[in-house]
DNA sequence: CTGAAAGCGCTTACAG
DNA sequence: CTGAAAGCGCTTACAG
């Protein structure tokens, strides 16, 4: 009775407990022929590590975290994802190292850089890089490549250009502009008219968002698009944006697929729309969820960015512990919320909480 | 460096380790003097219990599970979550034993007696047990607290009476029904009619959701509830029942809290309804994802079944390792879904999968 | 390349 | 009630 461990799988194999090891963990200083004999073994017994004992044993992983010190709105659920995954493996010996940089200022690049050579020196295992386009890092992430540091990128615009050093975490945004447009669809009488505000039309994600609601919208032949408009994520200018929208068109609804929607919620507010002009929007700021509470907004698509941190943590975890491959990209779904669906405070992350297991 | 150990809390407290695991654990067989040391010195220190490490050494915990052979619609999604925590937990040294009984059975009743009676032979822990109301299973819950075995009920009508000796995890039924309100406020146009289906009017979480959908209503003043229908989750009840409101009503939106959603998709149908009345289900049946994929239902409100079986093992697992007390109940929270924003099948349970960590 | 030993941080009998 | 020892199933240096 009792499970297999890797003493019986040595016996079996005629080696030691480090040769199966070895075997086990791809390491180097193996012959062929012992490897061979363990996985001989493994299979003949059916054996599975047990990585619970494996992380006990094994030395401390090092994970460094570099984020925004800047644009909180969208950025902080990312940094609370990730917080809270290394929190939850601190006894699997998992340890972090956090460094700030300031992504909207003008030296973004060189900040970020920078972070980088610290990161190198202190002798980090791997790299969370929190960014906003890949272009401006592109030295950054090719010193990690050089100092063989995999990083996992974290936030949005980063399919811009997938480096080869490097593995993605995002929306899956094609999917974002599907349901808001479904919602649309839903919220309005056949033949209504309707526009998207993104925050620039050269970011892919805000490109795919666009794609995604357009398609939509044509397969089902119930809504009018107007028009697409880029916010630049700036309330003044989607506010104004919002207004000239108004006077020009019979608008019925808008889906906000950024930041920003404070400006749009006060043109519906100002120009006496609210409640008329469906708004769909992104994400859970406070801007949002207030706006939501007064009935401006009817829905909005939760980028998932909680988990998206989460997932970063622990997809390190799992390649150091159980050596799992990356994969290029990773798309996360979005989840759809209303006001009445909201997570109260003590459920926030829930999904990512709960369901992560405090203490396992 | 590094992290404290039991090894440090011993020696501050001048203590052996074997005492220090007792005044932890809040175990028998300690005096009050050493316990004071061990805690004095856990707080001087910062101590913090490393549960990866106790896992490793204490004894399997042994989990009953009884849950239905039947009433697959349902059920099957608990016992997948239930089915995929437990394996998650393996190398946690979580075992289970699983036994089935059909809980539409007429003896029913005897069945799942018998399960805790063997259940008990079989010297588990604790016991997880699906089932689908209070009353009927009484004497089994009262032979589980005679043999002091802590029971978690999943699955729904459990809020009826809540016993003394188990713990039920279930649904947010009410927010379930003000999220159907909510969206079918968004869906139609104010003073349009709308009626609810339950399973039955006799069963608290049936009445709850009346209440949250009837509340929304008011408070918004937007709708007209017209009527409650009970379907017994009968397709064929539920496929008359919706006729018959059809010819009596001009009836605008229904919101199906409960099974039969197939009889009423096809009395909508049939009557030339589809895509007119707007319909809001219940869960991720193939009926309601089938009828979803056609346009005639336009959201669900998902009872979260799956995360409820994930919630139920990882309690147990908390309760074992961490000495984690139980709360009466948890509610929760359900999550929303129209057409575009379903998972797909390889995300399948991602909230408590992507999120709970395979190999964590 | 290989194996024997030590150790990760706990829990569990068990002798006293 | 208390402590010393063994052990959970791995990984990690290190000597050969």
């Amino acid at each position: 009775v009792g499970r297999i461990t890797i003493k019986e799988v040595a016996r079996e194999a005629g080696v030691s407990l480090g040769t199966v090891n070895k075997a086990l963990t791809g390491k180097t200083g193996i012959s062929k022929e012992s490897k061979q004999k363990v996985l001989n073994a493994v299979e003949k017994l059916g054996y599975k590590t047990n990585y619970v004992a494996g992380s006990l044993a094994r030395n401390a992983i090092r994970i460094g975290i570099i984020i925004p010190s800047d644009w909180e709105d969208y950025y902080s659920d990312i940094c609370d994802g990730i917080a809270y995954e290394m929190n939850r493996l601190i006894d699997w010996k998992v340890e972090g190292v956090t460094l700030k940089y300031a992504v909207k200022s003008n030296d973004a690049e060189q900040q970020a850089l920078e972070c980088f050579k610290r990161m190198n020196q202190e002798g980090i295992n791997a790299l969370i890089f929190c960014h906003d386009n890949y272009s401006t890092y592109a030295r950054a992430l090719e010193f990690a490549a050089e100092k063989n540091i995999d990083v996992i990128c974290v936030g949005i615009g980063l399919l811009d250009k997938c480096s080869n050093f490097s593995t993605v975490i995002e929306v899956d945004a094609y999917k974002c502009g599907r349901i808001a447009a479904e919602l649309l669809e839903n919220f309005l009488p056949d033949n209504s008219n309707v526009a998207v505000f993104v925050g620039s039309k050269g970011i892919t994600p805000h490109i795919e968002k666009i794609k995604g609601f357009s398609d939509k919208i044509v397969e089902s032949g119930k809504l009018k698009l107007c028009a697409a408009f880029e916010t630049e994520d700036d309330d003044m200018l989607s506010q104004r944006m919002t207004h000239e929208l108004i006077d020009k068109n019979a608008i019925d609804g808008i889906y906000v697929a950024t930041g920003a929607v404070r400006g749009v919620c006060q043109a519906i507010c100002e120009s006496g729309n609210a409640g008329k002009i469906k708004i769909v929007a992104t994400d859970l700021s406070d801007d949002c969820i207030k706006n939501m509470n007064n009935n401006i907004i009817c829905a909005t698509v939760y980028q998932n960015t909680f988990l998206q941190g989460v997932m970063a943590v622990n997809l390190f975890y799992k390649h150091f512990s159980a050596g799992e491959k990356f994969t290029d990209i990773i798309l996360v779904p979005p989840v759809l919320f209303t006001k009445e669906s909201l997570l109260s405070d003590g459920q926030k992350g829930m999904y990512a909480s709960y369901s992560t297991m405090q203490n396992v």
